[in-house]
DNA sequence: GCCGTTTTCGGCCCGACTGTTTTCAGTCG
């Protein structure tokens, strides 16, 4: 709704109260805690204390929580009574175009707009044209079949392949992703390449004509945009090499931590765009990423940090974290087998673990419960059980340093006991507890029920804890603060499951944990031999949750993870 | 409408591309 607000109030060329809403409704978005929480906790007052909310959005966002309207809102809308988030979701469209089209045509939302552009109406009006007018159909077409934002580790595939296209054009001396890929965030809307060139037409050239592209949105000297087969939407531009650390770090964003970049030259005296960062017209900065950052009397900020939560103040305070690293992982601790769901055998895993450099795995087929999965029951857990201590000195006997543990992912039951019996438990290496079923209970019994989960003495690590699928499946309700205080009690492990589509914990969760002190595992999730690649996600996330070597147990050597979980 | 190393008034990030215009407005990132 304050969106809306901020684009209503944009139609209508009030100036700064846009940002002002716009800036309120991000912060809203990606604060820690959900507004009514906050309001029903602690009231007005700590919602005025959310960044870039102050006594005017306060009270609407009060009136919302109490009435679920706000009058402003309603007065506005009737003004020009448009579906916005329709509208606006037309490529070119924006407030402007948007209340031009209602007062001339009375275009109010999608099927209209189509209407219009169809019958010719629409190139008619003054500061619109023919092209206008066919880009708006493209735009429709594309609106129809857009699916949104893409998930991580999905997009990266398509990224990867546009990226070795582009490297081996000779025109390119230096090329690298930016954007919310770089700053490896769950979901991306698209992707920006970066790139050095002296000769940049070639390169666009190519780019605009590549065989995945479908649309072009832009084609010109330094920026071209196109629209992948996929839906994935790819940028290019092109900068000078004087320019590259200022143009990497324009383009990489946040769009809020660049805004505060700027302001914090602008108090310096200096002028920071994607050139460079200038006193007067003498670049002072803009080689590296790193030169800037210090101009700015601050330390280095990874990419995965750059979401306006903190990040600025701690690199000013020289606090931020050393992260984990994409290569300090020495295991895993969730695979699955042919034992349950998984494609190939304990013995084919480890060796394709081993082949990605890692050191050991723990196994974690399912439980009985989970019958589609073919899960385990006591007496073929037993059996898996030989079979891993058979393998394990077959490796000896070879020479290999590599140790498959034994574990389970096992079935957390409607009222917290386990899939299995605590004499079965006791007899593995791991234990890994998880819910399967039942993402219906309400709040509270969600929370007891993985609370006495984490209660039992067998039980190591609570896998995927939200049970969220991204675009797909919404978690369910748990109460994450009470989840995270009982694992620093019972010295509980929390998962990152780093399979793209669940990356749970998420981030902010994994914020929480760092900060509580409480330890992470970061797993593939794997089902077949190809699925250890999606660790480096997991990794990515714990990233963006600034967490340390200190707070994943399975960066630290076998003795001393096993010793821990004992 | 929000905010404060320019602190309770007066600023607010900045540039590229497109289309329609003939110098610029709108949109986007």
């Amino acid at each position: 709704m304050l969106r809306e607000i901020g684009e209503y109030l944009e139609m209508q060329g009030v100036a700064f109260k846009p940002r002002a809403y716009e800036k309120a409704a991000e912060s809203i978005e990606s604060f820690q805690e959900e507004a009514t929480d906050v309001y029903r906790k602690n009231g007005l007052k700590a919602i005025e204390n959310i960044p870039g909310v102050g006594v005017s959005i306060a009270e609407k966002i009060e009136e919302l929580i109490k009435t679920g309207k706000s009058k402003y809102y309603q007065q506005l809308k009737k003004k020009t009574p448009v579906n916005l988030s329709e509208l606006t979701a037309v490529e070119g469209l924006g407030p402007r175009s948007i209340r031009a089209l209602y007062q001339k045509l009375k275009i109010r939302n999608l099927k209209d707009l189509e209407k219009a552009a169809k019958a010719g109406k629409i190139r008619k009006l003054s500061g619109f044209g023919e092209k206008s007018e066919e880009n708006i159909l493209k735009g429709i077409e594309f609106v129809k079949k857009s699916s949104g934002r893409f998930i991580f580790g999905f997009a990266m595939q398509e990224v990867r392949l546009m990226e070795s296209r582009l490297k081996s054009l000779q025109e390119v001396k230096r090329l690298e992703v930016a954007g919310s890929v770089r700053r490896r965030k769950e979901t991306v809307g698209d992707a920006d390449f970066l790139v050095i060139s002296d000769n940049p037409k070639p390169i666009m050239d190519y780019f605009v004509s590549a065989p995945e592209v479908i649309r072009v949105y832009a084609h010109g000297q330094t920026k071209s945009a196109v629209k992948l087969k996929s839906g994935l939407d790819v940028d290019v531009r092109v900068v000078p090499e004087e320019s590259y650390g200022a143009a990497l770090a324009y383009f990489t964003g946040s769009k809020d931590h660049n805004i505060k970049l700027r302001s914090i030259a602008i108090k310096k005296g200096y002028k920071l765009n994607e050139y460079g960062l200038f006193r007067g017209v003498k670049r002072i900065a803009g080689r590296t990423e790193e030169e800037i950052y210090k101009a700015l009397g601050m330390d280095y900020i990874e990419p995965e940090l750059r979401e306006m939560t903190g990040e600025i103040e701690a690199a000013e305070d020289g606090k931020l974290p050393k992260l984990i690293g994409y290569k300090d992982l020495k295991g895993d601790l969730q695979v699955q087998t042919n034992w349950s769901d998984g494609a190939h055998s304990i013995e084919e895993m480890a060796k394709a673990a081993m082949a990605v450099g890692l050191e050991y795995i723990l196994i974690t087929d399912h439980t009985k419960r989970l019958a589609m999965t073919g899960g385990l029951n006591e007496f073929r857990i037993l059996k898996q059980i030989e079979e891993i201590n058979k393998l394990n000195l077959k490796f000896q006997k070879q020479n290999l340093k590599f140790r498959i543990l034994k574990g389970t992912e096992c079935d957390i039951l409607k009222d917290g006991g386990m899939d299995l019996p605590d004499r079965i438990l006791e007899k593995l290496d791991i234990v890994g507890g998880s819910i399967h079923s039942l993402f219906n209970l309400s709040k509270k019994e969600q929370t007891e029920r993985v609370k006495k989960a984490m209660d039992n003495p067998n039980v190591d690590i609570i896998f995927h804890p939200t049970g969220r699928l991204i675009n797909r499946r919404a978690p369910y309700e748990i109460d994450m603060d009470e989840i995270i205080k009982t694992a620093k009690k019972t010295k509980m492990v929390l998962e990152i499951d780093a399979f793209p589509d669940r990356l749970d914990l998420k981030d902010e969760y994994i914020r929480k944990c760092v900060e509580a002190g409480v330890k992470m595992s970061i797993s593939s999730d794997a089902h077949s031999v190809s699925h250890f690649s999606v660790l480096e996600y997991g990794i990515a996330q714990a990233r963006r949750g600034w967490a340390t070597k200190n707070d994943i147990i399975n960066v630290w050597p076998l003795d001393k993870m096993l010793e821990m979980l004992k």
